[in-house]
DNA sequence: CAGTGGTCTAGACCACAAT
DNA sequence: TTGTGGTCTAGACCACTGT
């Protein structure tokens, strides 16, 4: 059962996709009147348009009211909103395969060491996974997770979901991560797994993902044909 | 004057850089204690925490308490946060220059109209700059803008601050922005620019930035080199 | 001036965690 | 059972907007 700002927050949001407000100059009705048709307070009526300004999909001003922003671009490619956490595996693309390259144990160096908070040295799964959707390469995942803290990962783990291994057979829960996005030339891996020609770039993702008790469990370097990926993000300053 | 759970937020977050909280297990004192400590209610300190907690510097558990999360990576390229509205001029790197390379007026295509929501054939500024960092090409710049909506601009706003223009000149004031980014191949006006390698791919930031009434006053291409730009975000699950 | 959102309070009850 | 954060209320006062 959601909070009652989660639901306000939901249906508000279904509202305005559905363009309910369009009529008034995109206004909304004013919080007093929203509390009266929701039943709560106003604290609680805030609380879910917060949620809507966080989402890039209204805009509040003091002493005139809130209002419906116009709507973001939409693109063909594959499409990372920034604050998504589940993994490919569940996002909306249908028909995510995986191969897998390379599975073994190694000795984690000081760099990743240090990004999992581990001793160095301290066994780590070493994992090469090429993901595919409808058949065709879209990403090169090179992920370190430590086995003490994921034990028990297999290839029918890895040919599946390790995210899902993670919460729903571990009953861990993966909190966040911290990412980094860069562009890089290509080397001749990628060109291989990717099917790239060797004038053609990656977008990398350097991630490190941790769990709802501020463990990081994972280090991931995940290499994106250039073409079927990008990244999209709204932001909004408080006004 | 900051309102109080800006001040308590800044404070903590102050802290929690210094370390402050290191002793405790990462721990923070309880709401109550904080209450007591900044003399507010508990709607006030949750306010400010949940802003820690956005910015990923903390998570919090019912029935445990508040923790400080470990640090991010850090890294010698320019980092871009997520969130960040400021221009390349107000970011913290010295020494930005601008090398104005076209400056025009054109017919808004139905793209560039699409997403300022204006007419097709409206006039629009058409900027090309090269942003360099101690006299090094970081990023070559595509913008347009409605002249209607950001009248006066010239050379010399161009060579400074666009964004400063607009906040501090016309008094408007930038509320957030829509970014779409991606890896591409670079193209010989890239190339020739950034002074690139014809292998050697850019980070392409497609951006739509608005004001604070929610209109949309710039519509840009942002091409980085690949090897002196990344992307940073953190992201925290609501837990 | 009236209308609006922004902040803040002092408490209440709940759900979850550890003991 | 105790301690913790999560939600929610019913009101208050303030700052900003437009008439």
């Amino acid at each position: 059962m959601d909070p009652k700002y989660m639901q306000i927050y939901k249906t508000m949001k279904q509202r305005i996709l559905d363009g309910i407000y369009k009529e008034d100059n995109q206004k909304l009705p004013n919080e007093v009147t929203l509390c009266q048709e929701f039943d709560c307070s106003r604290m609680t009526i805030k609380k879910a348009l917060d949620l809507l300004v966080m989402d890039g999909l209204i805009y509040r001003k003091k002493g005139k009211g809130s209002f419906v922003l116009p709507p973001g671009a939409l693109s063909s490619k594959i499409n990372i909103q920034e604050d998504h956490i589940v993994g490919l595996t569940n996002s909306s693309e249908k028909n995510v395969t995986s191969k897998i390259l390379d599975f073994q144990l190694k000795f984690a160096d000081e760099t990743i060491a240090n990004k999992l908070c581990i001793q160095k040295n301290d066994p780590v799964y070493d994992i090469h996974r090429l993901r595919l959707i409808d058949q065709k390469p879209y990403v090169l995942e090179r992920t370190y997770m430590s086995t003490s803290l994921i034990p028990g990962l297999d290839m029918d783990v890895l040919n599946h979901s390790v995210y899902d291994y993670i919460e729903q057979t571990l009953n861990f829960k993966i909190a966040g991560f911290l990412r980094i996005t860069r562009a890089d030339c290509s080397n001749p891996s990628d060109q291989k797994y990717l099917e790239l020609k060797d004038t053609e770039p990656v977008l990398e993702v350097e991630q490190v993902a941790y769990l709802d008790n501020g463990t990081p469990f994972e280090y991931s370097f995940s290499r994106h044909r250039y073409d079927r990926f990008e990244f999209f993000s709204r932001s909004m300053r408080h006004i």
